[in-house]
DNA sequence: AATGTAATTTTGACACCGTCAAGATAAGCC
DNA sequence: GGCTTATCTTGACGGTGTCAAAATTACATT
């Protein structure tokens, strides 16, 4: 792990220097790291800090708190959610059904293999402090993909029911969120069925639709 | 605040403190006290112990450990959700649908009313560690009481889908999660929305179950 | 290029935390 | 009474988040 060979070249005063490059972006990967492998418990500061090579209290310039780096991790994670859902709902190549199943199993998929990440982004600290205003902007953003999706099935004439969009993009989200939590969180833990289980709940979505 | 004489209605032997009269049901209670008015962070060891009036060490020889009392609360939190199920599914004065009905609603009102501790239940650390087999258990039996829903629906010839009762369970779970922790972790913030929300969902259902 | 100012980073310190080890006290049983 | 065991306390250790003050570097203005 620790490349002496590597690391040598950091010795020199001059050549690592005072000044880190760019910690803040350091920070915010190895924190994510950090998280993947040993869980948002396993965070600390002074660990993080040690392994970016940089005293206890660095941090402290470029994040608030702990909270605000978290905050920050888990607002990457709905950046990168969001263009995901952005590059399937934008895709006009693609019939509506088969956005609405890629919409769907991507979410999923992002959940599956992002758990810590995933509970991070949703964890209830970090939505009920109004500190994290920003944080809260960019998750919403997240949403409105969905919202977009049933919008254009709206427009297509393709909702015979007479729920506004809106409703069903809040049904939507939150039987995936549920599902992607209990994937993550491994109460639901074979795989299998959890595909099984959202391929049936966008087949009754259809349904639903429809009538 | 430290009313020693209001501790000894509890038990008949409780007088002075050496020995606390029954430690263990004490810091249980304390624990969901704190973490309703300072969540699940907010709860510490020591300062539990003080609330209750007691060195820092005692609450060890109740649990052995921070996760262990978290998870014993947690316990008592599905227990309280199962007794509630299981009146509503177990209620032979009410019809079919009535019994989805208060299901959903419960459930909900429950995850609402006690959003911190329905946070702890399902928080992603107890469901990974095998230390806590006997929490597992208590909350899968809270699963069940849907599954069962679902059987008595299919006994009385009303499901018209091919879906078998567990997949029907399984999703209406999932769903009727995420809406809970959309509620409980205050991303949907308005109540009347959650309600409203929910109330679709159900409706929907029942023309599933017919399809 | 020199200098002053602002942005970083460090060291030191503090209070708090979970938890272990050893000893003190009370309860229960003979 | 005495013995055993469950319960509780004191003391200690390493780890944590974070503040204050000092050190170091980068940068803009001259």
């Amino acid at each position: 792990m620790k490349d002496t060979a590597h690391t040598s070249n950091l010795k020199p005063s001059a050549n690592q220097p005072y000044h880190h490059g760019n910690l803040r972006l350091a920070l915010l990967n190895a924190s994510v790291d950090i998280i993947r492998a040993q869980g948002i418990a396993g965070l600390s500061l002074r660990k993080l800090a040690d392994v970016v090579g940089v005293s206890r209290t660095a941090p402290y310039h470029h994040f608030k708190d702990k909270d605000a780096l978290l905050a920050a991790v888990a607002g990457q994670g709905f950046e990168e959610l969001s263009q995901l859902l952005s590059q399937v709902v934008n895709d006009d190549d693609a019939a509506l059904n088969a956005k609405l199943q890629h919409a769907v199993m991507g979410y999923l998929d992002f959940a599956i293999q992002h758990p810590t990440q995933y509970e991070l982004m949703f964890g209830q600290a970090l939505w009920q402090d109004e500190q994290h205003e920003a944080f809260q902007r960019t998750a919403k953003d997240c949403f409105r993909q969905y919202v977009k999706l049933f919008e254009l099935f709206a427009q297509q004439g393709l909702i015979n029911t007479q729920e506004p969009p809106l409703r069903l993009a809040q049904m939507t989200w939150a039987s995936l969120h549920g599902l992607a939590r209990l994937a993550s969180d491994g109460i639901f833990a074979k795989q299998d069925d959890i595909h099984d289980i959202a391929q049936t709940a966008v087949r009754h979505l259809e349904i639903i639709l429809q009538k």
